[in-house]
DNA sequence: GTCTATAGTTAGATAGAC
DNA sequence: GTCTATCTAACTATAGAC
């Protein structure tokens, strides 16, 4: 073997940088606007070196994609039939508003994405996400059938859910501006979350938990 | 006056038309992605006359985004201190969506706007919209202090309430993939303002009106 | 007011020395 | 594996005839 494990290690450190520069780009400028010069500046290397890496600037934006969309599904695997409803929706409304609040960008990208008509998602959408819809949302009607909340639509809960967190980090420049300051707190992103949970599971019917 | 009326009429069609096949290009591309060329095209003017009616890509841009704050604004002359709370803000819920569903690229582009950090809305984020935003939540304070509904934070509830209704918009293209159609039909976007109406006002202990 | 031709600039991508 | 220099394509913008 050729690669010793210095070498392996310098790929593995650059291709980080490189990702993490790209994530901020295209988060600031779409991926029409993003610069591959931008980029390397911010990853500190040369901008050649970009390309030594990844082939083209659409290969760079899908492996940023793919960032994104694990990241995704990590935070889908949560509700179980088993689970009390009140719970497992406050639980989920948290760990959401978890990634608005701590990786905003990465939750960006994912709505830019979809903005465009999901060009480089498709596959996922109609895939992975759909599996994991079609699978909460019957754990969710199974809870209504069962009388444990009352008859909501499931697909729009989840819709109310998904929108409401994502919110705070697609429209963090408008919360900003209208709240006076540059940047929200932890303590901001706590009420949000508080208020969330209260208004959505009193409105199934649910007990706040 | 040399401009007869005839011209007029000319220019007005023309900037109309540039504009409309604007608002089809930076829904779809963003302000990078966007190319002066296939908006002339889609206008079905050459490409000089599109910069002969706005002095460059920009230009063009600010008198689209003109467009959709203008309608933006309309949306929100709702919600006063007499009405009653389930009324306003069931009417506000479904006179947002409305626009959800009639103009999904001028909603798409206002979001865009605002997840690039809001470089050329920071105005009207600061003015007219923190204006409108402070007084309707001093409405919604006054329902909760008289008691007519939950105390529930006003800030919150208009970002809920703004959030859900974009998302069918925005997020257009993840629904149409979950529910394996190409488009929402009227009846989706009716059943989706229900559910949101129903949710919303109990969860602000208001009866659904 | 319209349109063809093109200027001027930028950015993505690559060749080739180290 | 790295980086400078450069190529080439694409795009915004404009000059100037009609």
């Amino acid at each position: 073997m050729s690669r010793g494990s210095s070498v392996g290690r310098i790929r593995a450190r650059n291709q980080r940088r490189i990702l993490e520069a790209a994530e901020k780009e295209f988060d600031r400028h779409g991926f029409g606007g993003a610069r591959m010069q931008r980029i390397a500046d911010r990853a500190g290397l040369p901008k050649a070196n970009i390309h030594y890496y990844f082939r083209n600037k659409l290969a760079l934006y899908r492996a940023v994609l793919d960032g994104v969309v694990a990241m995704w599904n990590e935070a889908f695997d949560r509700i179980s039939a088993d689970d009390d409803p009140a719970e497992a929706l406050a639980a989920y409304i948290r760990a959401k508003m978890d990634y608005s609040r701590t990786r905003p960008a990465a939750a960006r990208i994912f709505t830019g994405e979809i903005m465009r008509g999901a060009p480089h998602l498709k596959d996922y959408l109609r895939g992975d996400l759909r599996n994991w819809f079609g699978e909460r949302t019957e754990v969710i009607q199974h809870w209504v059938d069962s009388g444990r909340m009352d008859a909501v639509d499931p697909h729009h809960l989840v819709f109310l859910i998904w929108s409401a967190t994502q919110h705070y980090a697609d429209y963090d420049a408008q919360i900003s501006a209208l709240y006076g300051k540059a940047k929200l707190t932890r303590a901001d992103y706590d009420a949000a979350a508080d208020s969330l949970v209260k208004i959505i599971l009193k409105g199934c019917g649910l007990e706040p938990k």
